[in-house]
This record gives C-alpha cells, structure tokens and sequence, in this order.
DNA sequence: GTATCAATTATGCGTGTGGATAACAAGGCG
DNA sequence: CGCCTTGTTATCCACACGCATAATTGATAC
C-alpha cells in the first residue's frame, strides 16, 4: 500500500500563476466556461486541484484574473502595432484596422473567450471595469490614430474625433465579430478590404491604396494559445 | 402522513413548451447559462424539473429551442418595422437603424442573451445554423432596404450591394454592442446619430433630416421579459 | 359516475462541482 | 547533515446538477 505521491518541483509565485490563468484560457476557448472546472485547470497547468485555491481566493478570482490578463495582453499587442507601423498617417491607421480583421486576429476561439468573459461583465463590477477601461482604451487609440490624419485639424465641432472613433470602433466590432463566427460566409480578404473602405468612408478618406503597406498584428497570441 | 402533492392543471403542449422557453431565456438573461438549471427553469415556469423531459429530450435541446425562438422574435419584430415604415426608402432605412440602436433593443439583458448562446455556437451544430440563418436573415433584409435607395441603381459592381450591407449591418451590431455593454458611456440618442451618421458615410447619402420620422420598434419584448 | 390515459409530480441515482483541511516533501538555511 | 518553512498534494465534504423511473392525479370519453 505504498501510496506514490506526485513528484513536483516548487515554482515561483508569478510563474504558478500565470500557468494557472494560461490553463483556464485555453480551456476556455475550446470548451466555453463551462469547461473550465478547477480540476480541468489544474490538469492543465500540470498541478494538482488544490493549488488553485492556494494563489486565488476562489475560482471567480481566477476567472477575472485570466480576462484581466487577457484584456492587457491584447491592448499591449494593439498599441505594438503603432511603434512598428509606417509614419503616414493613412498607412497607420489602414494597418490598424487591417490587422484587426484578418486571421490571427479573426479567431473563432476568440470569440468565446470574448463572449465568456462579457457575460460576467453583467454581474462582476471588477470584471464590468476592466471591460470598460479595455475598450475606452481601445478606442481612444483608434481616436488617436484618426485625429493625427491630415485632414482632422478643422473640426467643426470639439466632439466629432470622438464620435468618428466610436463609428470605426463599431465597424472593426462588428466585422470581426462575424468573421470570427461564420468565417466560411467571407472570402479571403473581403472583411479587410470592406473594413477599410468604410472606416475611409465614415472619415471621408479613401484608404484603399495603403492596403499594401499594411501587415497584421500578432494579435492573438494572447488568445489561449500558449505564448 | 398526508402527503400533499402539488397541485396541477393539464395544459397544452405549446403552452407548456413556451412557458420553459420563456423561463429559460428569464433566467439565463438574468444569471448567465450557468443560472438556468432544469430546477430553476422549472421552478420559473411554474412545474417541477421533471416535467423538462416530458416535452425536450434533453437539457440542451431546450436551450437550443430557447435559441431558436429569440432568434425568431427578433427576425419578426425586425421585419415588422418595414410592415409600418413609411415608403420612402431613405426614412426606412433610417427608422430601421435608429430602431436598432435605441433602448428598447438596446438593452444589457440582450447582450447576455446574444453572448451565452453564441459561445454553444462554437460546439453545436444546431446552434451555429440558427446564428446563421439569423444573421444572414437580418442582413438581407438590410441589404434590401439599402438596395431601395434611389442611388443604388448604377452600381459598378454586382457584389458591392453585399458589401454594404455587411458594412452597415457590422456598423450596426458593434454600437448596439457596446451600447448594451457600457449604456453609461453614451448619451441619449448618441448612438442613433453616429449610427445613421455612419450607415449614411458607408452607402454616400446623408440620411440625417430622415431621423425625425424614425420611431422605434418594440424589439425587446422578447428579450427575456414575459411577452 | 367511472374507467382510462397521459400529463405531471415525486423520488432516487450517479456524477461532478468548488471548497476546506490535513498530510507530505522540496528546497533554503543553519 | 538535519531542521523548518511553505509550496504542493491528497483526501474528504456538502451540495447541485442532469437524468431516469415510479407514483399520482387531472381531464376526457362513454
């Protein structure tokens, strides 16, 4: 009856944790939230049930440490985009949006990741706070991009780059929110190439020649794959 | 040791089906998918968990037809503003994107709704035909009122109709997203004139002075609120 | 009325869940 | 080398879940 205990070897504490919310975001994206019971997790982060609840208060503590960790790791993928992107303006933003709209960012496993954690944003305060921080950061980075266009000095009125990102935040939504569900109903590079031409069209630019300049984020490392 | 069972009344099928419908979709509305349980869906609708199998073979065939049925109601409601819309194209097509961006329709509970059952679209097949059908029945009724404007008739290319209506339609759900998300973050009647500022941008017509017509569909009946 | 049938309730089962606690051992330190 | 801290495992618990099945009762037909 010699019992044999799983060997194990003592981790720091920054790489348990960030193994434990890798685990719940992979389970995540394949199985939905409820896949990711604490054993799953466990499993596969490679250690046993128990631990969990030795870094995290409870499993809903983990749950929005893993969409904190997510929601961060997509805003500092966006914002690489803009030190890597050309200085025209136009090419900034046509790669911007183009990056948002093609495959490694168009993931049907980001979706659910997406669509789990905004659920939650209904009933958990902390988790509605860090949706709305990620997506007004988001979007004021978009404004940015936007207002350093050539053509936005005059602007009638004070509210209007406001405005025009909230219109081209909503297009890139909405789009990769289908690619990403039906991703068979478009062609290769239809999403891209409407993306751009109606951001230009709501901004009253034509963008379609910066096409070529554009090369995608790697946006979706983040998205329950391991890094 | 009298046993009081509970009372009962026989009823139709179709009210019984409709009634753990109904509370299903009450209840996932309110406390997200992992609140409907059988009991609970059962306790709302007014019988015992039992009673579930007696009319679904199954748990998920009920939320599948839960689906099914708000999917349904919105595609009618949706369809019902072209019954009462004016004949202008132009003013229905602005009373149908106002419609969709106002409180009725935008509404926090419906984003639970629409995000709990589009993660089981990942895994079911069944549920993934429903989205689709839906999206693409929603999208064709727009692409038909855009195809009613006057300008719409020298069109260079044939698939540029499509186009548009992806544009819009994806106009369309991202503000009507973050609206249900983050209702605090705009003010009233902010999200119909971007909206209808950017539908127009997309298709080149200037449909503001439209917008006084528009008046907004009871969309959201079916969302989750006893009908 | 009363027999009949099915709609509905009541009860139980096996499983899996998140959480609590005790036992153990890996690695640092003297 | 041997102790000690604590990261980690192992075990247990109370509960809720979905599902199956038996018992009952409301409605209907004759």
């Amino acid at each position: 009856m010699v019992q044999d205990r799983k060997p194990y070897r003592r981790e720091a504490e920054d790489k348990r944790r960030h193994a434990l919310v890798e685990a719940t975001l992979a389970l995540v994206a394949e199985g939905g939230a409820k896949s990711a019971t604490v054993r799953a997790i466990a499993q596969k982060a490679g250690v046993t049930a128990g631990l969990i609840r030795h870094y995290f208060q409870g499993k809903d503590q983990l749950i929005a440490a893993a969409y904190r960790h997510l929601m961060d790791r997509m805003t500092e993928d966006s914002a690489a985009v803009l030190n890597a992107a050309p200085s025209d303006p136009r090419a900034r933003l046509t790669a911007f949006v183009a990056a948002s709209l093609q495959p490694p960012v168009v993931d049907p496993e980001a979706l659910i990741l997406w669509a789990t954690f905004l659920q939650e944003t209904h009933r958990d305060p902390a988790m509605r706070q860090t949706h709305s921080q990620t997506y007004l950061g988001f979007r004021d980075m978009l404004q940015g991009l936007i207002a350093a266009l050539p053509d936005m000095r005059d602007a009638p009125d004070p509210a209007e780059p406001r405005r025009l990102a909230i219109a081209c935040n909503a297009v890139i939504d909405g789009l990769w929110m289908e690619g990403c569900v039906l991703p068979e109903a478009f062609e290769t590079g239809e999403l891209v190439e409407i993306g751009i031409r109606s951001v230009g069209a709501i901004l009253g630019q034509d963008l379609s020649h910066y096409l070529l300049l554009s090369q995608p984020i790697r946006y979706e490392a983040l998205m329950g794959h391991p890094s």
